[in-house]
DNA sequence: ATGGTAAATGCAATCCGCTTGCAGTAACGC
DNA sequence: GCGTTACTGCAAGCGGATTGCATTTACCAT
């Protein structure tokens, strides 16, 4: 099932702007925000409204397409696609703001002791780093 | 050294407000959001701007004596007292909205784990986990 | 291919958490 | 007490995100 047929399959639709915003997450090496993607659309000459981009995204993360992270101290959310890739986490550099990401998880046990503890059933989690990168220490 | 003895010896004083917006700090069972903060002092009667509970948290956390985190997917932050109380992490409810502290961290293996893969130096972390509790499950 | 309908869009306005500027107030060392 | 300067309150501002509404557009049924 292609991204098309995922949308139909909710009965969303695939548009010019839709096609566009999936385009750049795509192409992009780290997570972005709307600001970012916005930004990046204007660059390559797609007329689109903020506004759209936005309730893109909130489309393309209730479709499972895109995954919305919050990294610490930002103040904004950030998107990349899901698309086959594993579940990950980030580090953010303090210094020029790149962003890494840190292909592991050591949460899976964690989570079966919280669920003891606590009695809560887990759903999610959110783990970020910050730091500075080899070029800014 | 006390509280007072700490806010003079950074150059700052203990005042009417301040004082009032640390008892409410001291008192409560979980982290409050500037907001809830505000809304609390409100209801003991406490005469004070929400603006001056902005300033008087990042006071506080410049003087290292409360902690300010940020839950997945709040949208705003919230303080706790530090006052001896060990690096801990949080898991929220998503029913009812109640914070329970988690008694453990696990990242300081996988912090170095980190810093060797990545060759960052490792400054913060963020871990949060969401959830439902007992009684809203 | 075309017409109907519901999803999607653009624009303006709005919300919400948080910050800043500034003039007046008050803590506290002398 | 007095003077310095941190602190406060009020108003305004900011940035990220959301909402209302009239218009446009995708795409299914015909």
């Amino acid at each position: 099932m292609d991204v098309n047929d995922e949308l139909r399959a909710s009965g969303k639709r695939m548009t010019r702007t839709r096609r566009a915003v999936l385009s750049v997450l795509e192409r992009s090496q780290y997570p972005l925000s709307p600001t970012e993607l916005y930004a990046q659309l204007k660059k390559h000459k797609v007329a689109i409204d903020l506004v759209t981009v936005y309730r893109n995204l909130v489309a393309l993360k209730e479709l499972g397409l895109v995954t919305q992270l919050e990294l610490h101290q930002e103040g904004q959310v950030r998107y990349e696609m899901k698309e086959g890739r594993q579940h990950h986490h980030h580090i953010r550099c303090k210094g020029c703001g790149r962003i890494v990401d840190l292909l592991l998880c050591p949460l899976k046990k964690l989570t079966a002791v919280i669920e003891k503890e606590t009695r809560f059933v887990v759903g999610d989690h959110s783990l970020e780093f910050s730091g500075w990168c080899p070029r800014c220490q």
